[in-house]
DNA sequence: CATAATATCAGTAACGTTACCGGTAATGAT
DNA sequence: ATCATTACCGGTAACGTTACTGATATTATG
């Protein structure tokens, strides 16, 4: 190691005191019996020698660390930075301080192994409790709480939080349907996740509950990222029977949609309308009609929810539902067929 | 605490696996001399009990943790996305994971003594080294790595990597002065920041070079934070003879300067010219001219010399000086005396 | 066949902290 | 003055892991 130097304990402190390495403890944790003298001299003490406690042994002996910890995949991403906003806000609040753990990469390593792997490692070592972005395995062989953001499987016995959304993938085709758009575009997300199903079971449903047929050509599959609403984008607007309109099922990949269309010379609306779904920061100063989940306050209300766990308060409910909204901005425009 | 059942060790999955607790050690850690049929035996008996490691007791033991701390006072704000966007595609690219540390809001506890209690506990118990964030100490009592971005006080002897805050103020306020600007107001950052003051005496400076006055009306304090822009801006825009161009000192503060030239009914550049200091996202969409501090990219170079310092590489410099550069969008135009 | 080398493992001692128990001195009650 | 109570503190045993030492079987060497 570069150091040889070893880092001052609580054994230095006690010994330069000329107390017991308990009487330190003791003074550490704010104990009451401990003689006001003592105590000053060995805060002095720890002033000077510049100690501070070793946050891994006292984890290893004691239970409470006012400690949370947020894993995310990766932090790059509009969305995950969302997620931490919202978290941040409701640390910022409470007597808890945020570990965020990630890898860096999803693909760094294996999936749901590195998961179960991250989530027990920080769990049972330094946190009280857990809040996961995204899982993919929806139960854990731990023994503290955890929270889900956007599950893969909601599962009732465990809390999470997530948006609703087949009800805005609904509301979104309506608003699309509603303008005169026949022939709409589709681009799928991550299907291992919960929420990229029933987006697309929006879709599907809307236009068959309006008699509009289902063109499985006009279906095509996406990861949530940019590269592949770029991608997604070209198949869709490059069809024959080009759709009038198009909705990415997030908005993260309607910013692809926006790249590859500029690319090819066409215009939003003008050409084709545009939907997305989550409504992150960028999405107002582009423009984007999205559906508003609320992603801030996901993160808020997950962290809240963890908690209440933690402090042994009853949740009412395990699952909290955030309503999703239509946001309409300027990317749709009436289509009518005579055009 | 709420779980009385106590998480599987190294020491269950001995017992089950019929083997010592030191083999079990020697198979999680990838040793040598493991017969190949315990070793997937052990495998196995980890697999079928879900046991993972204690990390807090695994640091306590051993040395290497394969992991970086990044520390900030609050992640919830431009500024300190990008600087994590840029760790985290570092860390992406090596064998690192992160954990990032804030409590959420500074305004939590005391600021110096929780800066160092934060580092110690981050640096001592669980990571190989760390990553401060507009540190105001400007030592550690620490025998861990440190890199500091955009320090308080620029020590020679201690990793940092910061901006050419001076000769980006100065190129801001030449181009101000070159477009016919002569009463130019400036809203000053965060006191205890060197970059804050940096950034002034440029402002000052720029002035001098050019035979203008300075006056110290035009001069108002701020702390990097919007709702100080408010208010700078305010200050500035009702002054009798109200400046033609304002220089914000972060781009964050002259978000607060649209926001209350809007309130007050005047247009960017038409009434008054804008810059700011930053380059965050949000600037783009908003057209404002800015000096680029490439904050993405400081956080990624303080992160590979993190690394490197671990790895006992060498540095060429103990200080990295990232390049500044101004960016001309459109909130400012050509001011001449008679208008 | 004897000896040396090797492969495989078990046992023990830390790491730095806190929980728990018990001991001493000082104080109060009778 | 004696006993009970209290205030304060020290010692010891964990927490779950890895480093180190050395023991035993197995194989190679001559």
């Amino acid at each position: 190691m570069s150091q040889e130097k070893r880092s001052t304990t609580i054994r230095d402190v006690a010994k330069t005191a000329g107390v017991s390495v308990s009487t330190v403890s003791r003074v550490l944790n704010g104990k009451i019996d401990v003689a006001k003298e003592t105590k000053t001299h060995v805060l002095e003490v720890i002033e000077d020698l510049g100690y501070s406690t070793n946050l891994a042994a006292r984890s290893m002996r004691s239970q409470k660390k006012n400690l949370i910890g947020l894993i995310m995949p990766d932090i790059a991403y509009p969305y995950a930075i969302e997620i931490m906003k919202g978290v941040n806000q409701a640390i910022a609040e409470s007597e808890f301080d945020l570990l965020v753990y990630t890898s860096g990469d999803v693909r760094k390593r294996g999936h749901v192994t590195s998961e179960q792997k991250y989530i027990t490692l920080l769990a049972k070592s330094i946190s009280d409790g857990v809040i996961v972005v995204a899982p993919v395995a929806s139960e854990y062989n731990i023994d503290k709480p955890i929270v889900s953001i956007d599950p893969v499987m909601s599962h009732p016995n465990y809390p999470a939080v997530h948006a609703t959304n087949y009800q805005g993938s609904l509301d979104a085709m309506e608003y699309l349907i509603g303008l005169g758009h026949k022939r709409i575009g589709f681009i799928g997300g991550r299907v291992e996740l919960e929420s990229a199903n029933r987006r697309l079971s929006g879709y599907r449903d809307a236009l068959k509950k309006t008699g509009l047929p289902v063109d499985e050509q006009l279906i095509v599959s996406g990861d949530y990222t940019t590269k592949t609403g770029i991608e997604g984008g070209q198949k869709l607007l490059t069809l024959e029977d080009r759709p009038t309109a198009i909705f990415a099922s997030n908005d993260q990949m309607a910013m692809g949609v926006y790249q590859i269309a500029e690319k090819m010379g066409l215009s939003i609306p003008n050409d084709f309308s545009l939907v997305g779904f989550d409504n992150i920061p960028e999405s107002k100063y582009l423009g984007l009609t999205t559906i508003d989940q609320f992603i801030l306050r996901m993160g808020y209300t997950a962290t809240q929810m963890l908690i209440k766990i933690i402090n042994e308060i009853p949740l009412e409910d395990q699952t909290f539902r955030m309503k999703t909204q239509l946001v309409v901005r300027n990317s749709c425009r009436r289509y009518s067929e005579v055009h």
